[in-house]
DNA sequence: TCTGGGGTCCTAGGACCC
DNA sequence: TCTGGGGTCCTAGGACCC
């Protein structure tokens, strides 16, 4: 059996931790660049906002009270960390999905399970005011839709019982019950089935989640896939998607960028490319992880009128390496080779493909000793630096003197406020 | 004017080998 | 002139997730 537990709204609800006066309003979190809506409050859901909207499309709703925040993912993510130690207290062992989701086993757990996921939930809102809904099923989709039942049934009274709000516990529901509620939810709810499975199900006659329960696992897999007839066993009950407490390492590490207005310069994308290198590799060395090809591309907008351009190049290292001098050459030399002027690039990106285990010195055979303990060291320091005075503090220089990613027309990153750094830093409210 | 970023898994088809 | 069958690896693309 398996808990979901997952932050309401999450970025906004971190926001709302350090600004109160945002509770009861509506309110958006912006990507980078305040790109576009990545999180919203209840209030701007019922506001008719999408996820994922362009902020220039819902622009007008601030003389609404629509209150637009940038995003702050450095926040999050300490937020994210108070959030899974609390909810790690549910049961056993714990899978981390995502920032703002954990599943927890409940093997072997005694006593009355909704009862003591009530009291986790109360406590994780105690100590750091996200208030999160949990889901209790036989098998993770299970969970997961119990989840999605416990948050709807708070947010949208009458759309399931009430006593399903906040926690919701589908191996304690009685049969009838079970089926009323599966009735209820539409098939595109279910973990697994995105917009295009949920369209053709929904041509088959499978509207519901009781529909797609009682579909013949066979036929799930002989008119779609191997990974819809997993579902559809996991609905019914067969545990088929274990948990996974310790994530493998990363097969790849990506790190990408949409820029602020179009570049058509080639030094621009060079510094851009080279900034993205640097961060990767430092996800790489994070992992203990070695790269042997480099993936540069760079892409204009497939929103505006104009030329298209959409380029990639995979560029091979000599050997295995974690070090951003090669990464950044790599890079640059990718870009050198993929540019082309007379295009309007909105977006460009560095991906590390072919990962290995191995750390940095591992791929510097043919250097002298000396040399390979000044690479570590070095990038040692760079990582240390970056992390204690933020991201691309130190970085090599490439072409010259660096620039801030500002002068690519991209917005500075929001840091953590210093006083939320620490776990202890922070005050615990008592009962 | 303005549209996120970072991942995973699965499948089909081609290249290649014996 | 006749030209098999099976296996593996790799890649690109699609679908999904948060």
């Amino acid at each position: 059996m398996f808990a979901l537990v997952d932050g309401n709204n999450f970025y906004v609800s971190c926001e709302r931790v350090f600004r109160p006066s945002l509770v009861g309003r509506p309110v958006v979190v912006l990507s980078n660049n305040d790109g576009c809506a990545i999180a919203r409050s209840n209030e701007a859901k019922d506001m008719g906002i999408k996820m994922g909207e362009p902020w220039f499309a819902i622009k007008h709703l601030e003389h609404q009270g629509l209150v637009p925040l940038s995003a702050n993912f450095a926040l999050y993510g300490d937020m994210s960390d108070r959030m899974m130690s609390l909810a790690a207290g549910l049961g056993p062992s714990q899978e981390i999905y995502s920032i703002d989701e954990s599943f927890i086993s409940l093997q072997g757990m005694r006593g009355d399970l909704t009862n003591r996921a009530r009291s986790v939930r109360a406590r994780i809102l105690q100590w750091t005011d996200i208030p999160c809904g949990i889901g209790i099923g036989s098998t993770k989709t299970l969970a997961k839709l119990a989840n999605h039942i416990a948050k709807t049934a708070e947010r949208k009274p009458g759309s399931y019982p009430d006593i399903l709000a906040q926690v919701c516990n589908l191996t304690t529901l009685p049969a009838r019950d079970l089926n009323d509620v599966l009735q209820a939810t539409q098939v595109g709810e279910v973990w697994g089935v995105g917009r295009k499975i949920a369209a053709q199900l929904q041509e088959a006659g499978v509207h519901t989640v009781l529909d797609l329960v009682r579909m013949d696992p066979v036929v799930a897999r002989r008119r779609w896939s191997v990974v819809l007839e997993r579902t559809v066993r996991e609905l019914q009950g067969m545990q088929c998607i274990t948990l996974d407490e310790a994530p493998e390492p990363k097969k790849q590490i990506a790190c990408t960028r949409s820029f602020g207005h179009s570049v058509t310069d080639l030094p621009p994308l060079i510094e851009a490319v080279s900034a993205f290198a640097t961060r990767a590799g430092e996800k790489l060395r994070k992992q203990g992880s070695l790269t042997s090809q480099v993936l540069v591309f760079a892409h204009s907008s497939p929103f505006r009128e104009g030329p298209r351009f959409n380029r990639s190049v995979v560029v091979p290292l000599r050997r295995p390496t974690a070090d951003t001098s090669h990464l950044v050459n790599a890079a640059v030399l990718g870009m050198r080779r993929i540019y082309e002027p007379g295009y309007k690039m909105a977006k460009a990106g560095v991906m590390l493909l072919d990962l290995a285990p191995g750390s940095v010195h591992q791929g510097e055979l043919d250097l002298e000793k000396d040399q390979v303990k000044d690479r570590t060291a070095l990038m040692q320091a760079m990582d240390k630096l970056n992390r204690r005075y933020g991201k691309g503090t130190v970085h090599i220089a490439s072409t010259g003197p660096t620039k801030q990613p500002k002068e690519w027309g991209m917005k500075q990153e929001r840091r953590t406020p210093q006083y939320t750094t620490k776990w202890e830093d922070v005050p615990i409210a008592r009962a």
